[in-house]
DNA sequence: CCGGAATATTCCCCAAAGTGCATATTATGT
DNA sequence: ACATAATATGCACTTTGGGGAATATTCCGG
């Protein structure tokens, strides 16, 4: 039998990699290099987190030629997106997910993948 | 350097005894005699889980006679209430917390530690 | 068909969690 | 001091998670 939904989200929320990650999702669809760039971490790294995010319904994926482009569901559950709000009004101010976003804007204008 | 609040709420959030535990306690301070009959699981597995919550700062617990009284913060981390207020909202009207509840009424009344 | 870029997966290690069972601790009443 | 109730802790075990390093897969262009 499957796990709860929010049980699940909690799981997901529980880990400051995945917390980066779904920030920067929140934001826009983004390929695994561009998250590996703005995190800075290594590759299967993000690539675990991401399928572990996947597994657990948080975000979606779409092969586009050779990337693989991640985005949050297009219908988010009323339980994450709620959650998702309170990371943003209360958590995502935080200086870690700030720096994310202004690595993000400089790796996003000189993107391959965005053709 | 001590984990961001965030993370130990989430992963507190990410375990069903834990919830159903949160749950009780935002109705009335309990002690651990009493969480245990309402949730039916072994005095070790409560005692524990409790133990855990309070390391994470999430509950308070007093000693009072033979009983430890353990209950929500005084003054909860504005994260951990909003939180609070999105199970309320959306996940504690499922059945297993309103089937707690209504074990809790009828172990309520016949209280021998709340003298 | 081949080389290379992007991504996914596997193997290995270790730490943390979750649980059952047994035992220790603490406080109470006699 | 002792028996007992309430609670906490320890031990053993199993599972999960997180991370690094290496390797496999997938897809493109030539």
């Amino acid at each position: 039998m499957m796990e709860e939904e929010y049980l699940s989200v909690y799981k997901c929320l529980g880990d400051i990699t995945r917390l980066r990650i779904l920030h920067l999702l929140q934001r826009e669809p983004l390929c695994v290099c561009h998250i590996q760039d703005v995190l800075g971490e290594p590759q299967p790294k993000v690539s675990k987190q991401l399928a572990y995010l996947k597994r657990h319904a948080m975000i979606e994926s779409m092969r586009h030629a050779n990337w693989t482009i991640y985005r949050l569901p297009s219908e988010p559950g009323t339980f994450l997106s709620q959650n998702l709000k309170c990371l943003e009004s209360l958590v995502f101010h935080e200086s870690v997910f700030q720096e994310d976003l202004k690595r993000l804007k400089r790796v996003d204008t000189s993107a391959a993948c965005l053709s």
